[in-house]
Parts: C-alpha cells; sequence; structure tokens
DNA sequence: AAGCTATTTGCACAAACGTGCAGAACGGAG
DNA sequence: CTCCGTTCTGCACGTTTGTGCAAATAGCTT
C-alpha cells in the first residue's frame, strides 16, 4: 500500500476537482485533517498535476482580442489589470498569468529558449511546476556586459525554467554584444558555442519579452551598462525602436542593415521566425513602440499584453 | 463597451485562476457584488470555459493503474471510491469523473458515437459544457424493445450530450434487437439508416458501458424485455460473458458463432475497433467478468473504472 | 403603460477554506 | 540512546466562498 505524498495529492486531487467532494469528506477517506488535505491540493495545484487551463472559444472572444488577431495575425491572451496598479503590480499580474499560460503549452522533449530580460524574470518567478522528459531549456542572449558577467541574473531565470519543467538548463557565456564583430564571427566557430547554437536552431518554443527605446522607461538592454555612448547614437540614426533577445528593428519590421546587430548575441529574426511556438510577453504601455515592431516582423505567434497596452495596441490601429 | 455576461465570466475566471484574486477583488474590478463573482466562475466552471484537467505523469501513476495499463494495454483511470458507498452513490461519483474526463477529448468536428445503459445515463447527467462545432452526436445502438419504444430514455441521454457539446444529434430509430436477421439486413440497407451507420463508420470516438451476465445485478439490457426466454438460453449455451452496445462476447474476447449478434443492431467489434478513443466506463463489481471479456477484444483505449473494480481486475490476474 | 413571469442581484448567514503556530514524528550524527 | 535540525500534522482562528431568499430588473404580452 503506497500511502505516499504523492498519490495522497493525486487521490485528493481526483476527489476534490473531479468529483466535487469537500476538502472534509476527502480527509475522512484519507484519514487525516482537512487542513493536510488543504495542503495536498496546494501541492497539486504547483506540481502541476491539477491543470487549470482557461479556453475562451474564438469566436466568443471579446472584441479587442479579435480585432488584435485579425491586425496583427497572431494569438494573443490579453490580461485584464486594474489600470490603477502601477507598473511592477502590473508586470506581476501579467507575468503570473503568462506563467500559467505558458505551462500547458510545454511538452516533452521541447527545446525551450528562453531570452532573459525584466519581464520574463517576472515570468519565471509564477512559472508552475510540470515535469516533462528530455527538456531543454536554452539561454537565447548573452548577458554578459561591460561591469558584470550578469551571469548569476541570467542564469537564475534559466535555472527556475529548469526546475519547473524538469529541463535540463544550457546557459549560454558570452557577452550580450561583442565590441567587435569579428569576435562573434570567431566565437561563433568554437565547438562549446556550437553546441548552443544548435540547440537554439532546433528550439520548438521560445519565450521573450520586447525592448523599447521608448525614452520614459528605458528597458534594461538600453540603461544597463550593455551598450555604450557611441551605440546608442547609432541606434537612434537607424529608426530602431526596439529589440528582441538583443537584435534590433524598426518600426515597421525591418532590421536589415542595423550594423549593431552583428555584435549581438541573439537569434537572427530569420531563425527566430523558424520556431514554431514564439510567446511574446509584453506589460506596460512604454513599451507600445517596440510591440508593435516585433508584431510587425511577425517575431511572435503567441502575444500575452496586458490590456491597456492591448487598447492601444488598435486605437490609432491603421498603419500609416 | 461589451458588458456581456459571458466577457464578464471570462474577466473573472482570468482573475481568479491565473491571477489568484479573491473574488471580492474581482467584484470591485467589475463593479458588481462578490456573490456575483461566485456566480459568474460557476457559469465559467460549468460552461467549459474553465477546464481542470488531472494529469498523473505516467511514471509516478500508482501502482494500480500501471499494472492495468501493462496487462490489458489500455489508458485507464481509476476514480478513487470510499468502499462504503453503495453502488448507487458509487456510480454516481464514477459517472461524475468520467464526464470530466471526457470533456478534454471531445474536439470540433468530433464524430461521437454513443452506447446507452445505465452507466453512460448517469455520464450523460454530468457533463460539462464545451463548445465544439460541426460534432456529431450519434447512437451507437438501438432502443426498441417489445414493450415500449424504449426511445425517451435513449434519446434523453443523447439529447443530453447533444447540449453539452454544442452537436448535432442523430438517433438510432430502431429496436435494440430485431427479431429475424433477415429483417435487420433490409433495414441495414434502407437509406435512412445508412445514413446513421456511415455517421458510426466515420465516428472518432465510441463512450460505452459493459454489460455483464453476472446473475446478482443483471444489466438493463438482460433483464429490460430486450430478451425473451430462448435468448437468454442462447446466451447461457454459447459462454457468453457480456455485451458492448448490444454486441456479445466471450471470456476470451471471441464473439464468432454467437447468433444473437446478427440480430443485434450495435456496431460489431472490427468495426468498433477502428475507432481511435474508444471509451469504457465501468462501475461495480459485479461487471467484472463482462469488463475482463470486454478488454480481450481490446474494445476499449480508455477505461474509467472505479476503485474495487479495478482492483478485482488484477488481483487474480494472471489468465488461465 | 400596465401587468405578468422569468431572470438576476445583493444581502446575510452558514459552510468551506488557508495558514501561523506549537507540538509530534522523523532522520541522521554523535 | 540522545541530541538536534527538519518536516509533517492538527488545531484554532480569520478569511473566503456558496446559497436561500426577497427585492430589483429585464423581457413579453396585452
Amino acid at each position: 500500500m503506497p500511502r505516499s505524498r504523492h498519490s495522497d495529492a493525486l487521490r485528493a486531487a481526483q476527489m476534490y476537482y473531479l468529483q466535487d467532494l469537500t476538502m472534509d469528506a476527502i480527509a475522512r477517506e484519507l484519514r487525516t485533517s482537512r487542513s493536510t488535505v488543504s495542503r495536498l491540493l496546494s501541492s497539486a495545484r504547483d506540481t502541476g498535476l491539477v491543470q487549470i487551463q482557461i479556453r475562451s472559444p474564438l469566436d466568443t472572444a471579446p472584441e479587442l482580442e479579435r480585432l488584435i488577431r485579425e491586425q496583427y495575425d497572431v494569438d494573443v491572451h490579453v490580461v485584464p489589470v486594474l489600470d490603477t496598479l502601477n507598473e511592477a503590480e502590473a508586470l506581476d499580474r501579467v507575468a503570473m498569468q503568462a506563467a500559467r499560460t505558458i505551462g500547458p503549452l510545454v511538452d516533452s522533449n521541447a527545446i525551450i529558449g528562453i531570452a532573459w530580460g525584466a519581464t520574463i524574470s517576472a515570468v519565471s518567478r509564477h512559472l508552475t511546476r510540470k515535469i516533462t522528459h528530455d527538456s531543454v531549456v536554452v539561454q537565447l542572449n548573452g548577458a554578459g556586459n561591460m561591469q558584470t558577467t550578469g551571469i548569476t541574473y541570467a542564469s537564475d531565470i534559466m535555472r527556475r525554467f529548469g526546475i519547473a519543467y524538469g529541463a535540463r538548463v544550457e546557459q549560454f557565456p558570452v557577452p550580450a554584444f561583442f565590441d567587435h564583430a569579428s569576435t562573434k564571427t570567431a566565437m561563433w566557430k568554437e565547438r562549446s558555442v556550437r553546441r548552443v547554437l544548435d540547440l537554439q536552431d532546433r528550439m520548438s518554443i521560445a519565450i521573450f519579452g520586447v525592448g523599447s527605446v521608448d525614452s520614459s522607461y528605458p528597458s534594461h538592454v538600453y540603461a544597463g551598462g550593455y551598450l555604450d555612448e557611441d551605440d546608442l547614437k547609432l541606434l537612434a540614426s537607424s529608426d530602431v525602436v526596439g529589440d528582441v533577445a538583443t537584435v534590433f528593428f524598426r518600426a515597421d519590421g525591418s532590421s536589415d542593415g542595423i550594423t549593431l546587430n552583428e555584435r549581438s548575441t541573439g537569434p537572427s529574426h530569420e531563425q527566430l521566425r523558424e520556431v514554431r511556438r514564439r510567446i511574446c510577453v509584453v506589460s506596460g504601455a512604454s513599451k507600445i513602440d517596440g510591440l508593435r515592431g516585433a508584431l510587425a516582423a511577425r517575431l511572435a505567434t503567441e502575444l500575452i499584453v496586458d490590456e491597456a497596452t492591448a487598447r492601444r495596441l488598435v486605437s490609432y490601429g491603421d498603419s500609416a
């Protein structure tokens, strides 16, 4: 009689969620206290034993989602957020809902690419466990910069994903930007680097936020000491509106001729577009310009976005 | 601003299940009372907007499930049921869990075959709504008998399935058994009947219980006036142990040479085995013999069964 | 507009639930 | 065996949630 914790949790979950019994009744059946059952159920929920999913049938989806879906051809999840919340709280809500939306999409044998950043960091803190086999979490772009190696920050994010899905973690130990494009070319031939690049080539899910050059709330990349004065000037003169995984683009989604990209370590847009599921998480109205560009570049197949930003996405929607 | 009931339910569900807000907080956001939110969430649950699923990773599945899976090669869901419950209460629990397990398996464009009976009737009463498109629910075997047409009973079951999945319902207006095999042959050429048979040929999901000849608790078919004295004698002399959708089989799963099957209206076992998902629901230890036969005949790909019966399935498991 | 019925709402209360805390049970290390 | 650190359990309390009921509202008919 394996009266193990795990199998008790399973029984409890079945009785609670599938048979509508009360915790009290389950406690009697399991010969334990009601509080223990309450705890069993919590653990069942956050070990991913119980999966709660919200599926809004496409034809009854709210107007807003329908509009965005049509205009940008992306599978959109609008996160309802009280607009009195401040940026940090809103980000937290979006991140929590993103984490739970991503869960069901991850499967065994997945290769999951992660572009670290403030948004994805928040997501990583809300992941619910889901056991998979032979999955790999691979870092999409380097994290080193001129002051620090930035490694602990990025690797914390990676580790959380790895733990949540029981996946192997592959770090990408290079700087975010090389100083010289030639160094990148050289490194890209190293076998240690190739291993990571090969994984990126084969990834089945990519998860990323967007950076936006919007001045009021510059994202990590623009403020964190990754770029110097000259770089920033270069960006401004190329009409860059934002980036995904440190690869920059313009408002129309194009990225040709942006020389900085030759020194950045993230996957090119061509490469990214090869990935089947490309999940973009965005919170905060200041990201609107970057987001528009990313969508124009067709970098995402699914978009998880807060309600206010979603509204602005369609408001002056007819592109010039 | 479509402040419709449905979209409110969606917002509430997202905030409750995906962002862990309390109903109180959601009520303020939606400018309504907490009780309304409670009701919105109920309706979200039973219109299938919120899907709760329990996925026990195969390798951590309890011993019992693993054993059955290996021995009978069937995807098994053991329903924990307190063994002090009476037959009717246990059936209800199994039915509820079956209904919720089936839900996620039904998809748009499905053709769902239903074999009416006491077990499936109970299941039909616990279905949760899930909107699909262009699905059809088709009756697998006739319901008429010598006393009544049996139609209301069977059609209630069918209707409930149809409503739950937003599917068209196709009745099968023939008796459960013909008196003469030749009548069946004739009827099977009628175009009205052919239409139903064609649907059955193309079904993607079949849902059925099992009948068992066990004397202590004879199932509907054996007691309901569908068969006369001679028929029952015939069954006994052919070593029949049970039936699925009024087609009979022996303990080893074989059904050749059982003449009654030539007059019955359910799909042949060959035909049934062509169906991708074949879901068998069983409650009650008296069904054990029929169940063994059905599994031997490989009629089911998924089995939903109460714990006590599941145990007996493996107890003297080494087949003679 | 009035009148009628069916549905929806909020209130109030009871039932069900989550969690800090203190003690019990467990698991090595000495 | 004893000690100490960790994990697990049940209790008690406050919070959160479900639901019967009466009032309000919406939908229809005349």
